[in-house]
DNA sequence: CCTTGACCTTCCAGTCGCGGGAACCTCCAT
DNA sequence: ATGGAGGTTCCCGCGACTGGAAGGTCAAGG
């Protein structure tokens, strides 16, 4: 039993973030009779499965999915590598559409003088050309 | 002068979204007898140029900033290009941080059978290893 | 015994860039 | 006159927190 500083300590995770996770039913630790939260060794150890999968990029109602196949015994796998090929799928697609932007911001620096002369090519394009 | 459904169409814009970059600054155009919004050549200019813009993935306050280079005559392109130059920093902190978690994601897949055995390795890392 | 300071509590507001929808007004064509 | 397609303002909600105010609790030190 641990109060919320330690928990925050071992998952990584900030305390102000686990009292969210408390609030939208992530996590329920039992409270002490002062009212303080008890975190579990079980609860510190879901707090840090949620921050593995955080920062994987899953969003919170994934990550509400993830724990309940991990805490159901009988679930399949199959539904989990689902869930991560959908994921990276989306973070495939992210990436391209940053890569868009790169390259056409790349173009646009390259072909800016960057001096103190007030012709400049990236708002020449962002105005129509 | 047109309304604002013409100037969404011509911006690329959704009407809401251009209600909201009058509300915070952005354009500002007059307004009919009918208290209908009137807008000019310019705004839909403006308009089209904040599209292409946040298009690149610059943030609002960049935008404003970008424009009012864009404005001003006595600019120099140097500051521009050093905007464009964080900016496309930053789109890379992000194209990396999401390949990293794409790579791990990657190992993950590929280690889960995807069958109907309970056995993840996906949910056995994001418990801990 | 009292105080200090670190920690805990709840609650409210703000972030970013809009989107949805209600309630109402205006214009044009039939 | 009426219907429907536009326009208007207003406020709420999203995701996933983060910051801050106001106050309760606890262990250590003077």
């Amino acid at each position: 039993m641990m109060t919320i500083g330690a928990a925050a300590e071992l998952s990584g995770l900030p305390a102000k973030t686990i009292r969210y996770y408390e609030e939208i039913g992530l996590v329920s630790p039992p409270r002490d009779s002062n009212g303080y939260r008890a975190f579990r060794d079980t609860d510190v150890h879901k707090l840090a499965f949620l921050a593995r999968a955080r920062g994987l990029g899953f969003s919170i109602e994934d990550c509400r999915l993830l724990m309940s196949l991990y805490e159901d015994r009988h679930r399949a796998s199959a539904e989990v590598r689902r869930l991560a090929q959908r994921h990276a799928a989306e973070i495939d697609s992210r990436i391209a559409q940053l890569r868009q932007m790169r390259a056409t911001l790349s173009e646009l620096i390259e072909a800016c003088a960057g001096d103190d002369r007030p012709d400049c090519p990236i708002l020449k394009d962002l105005a129509g050309g």
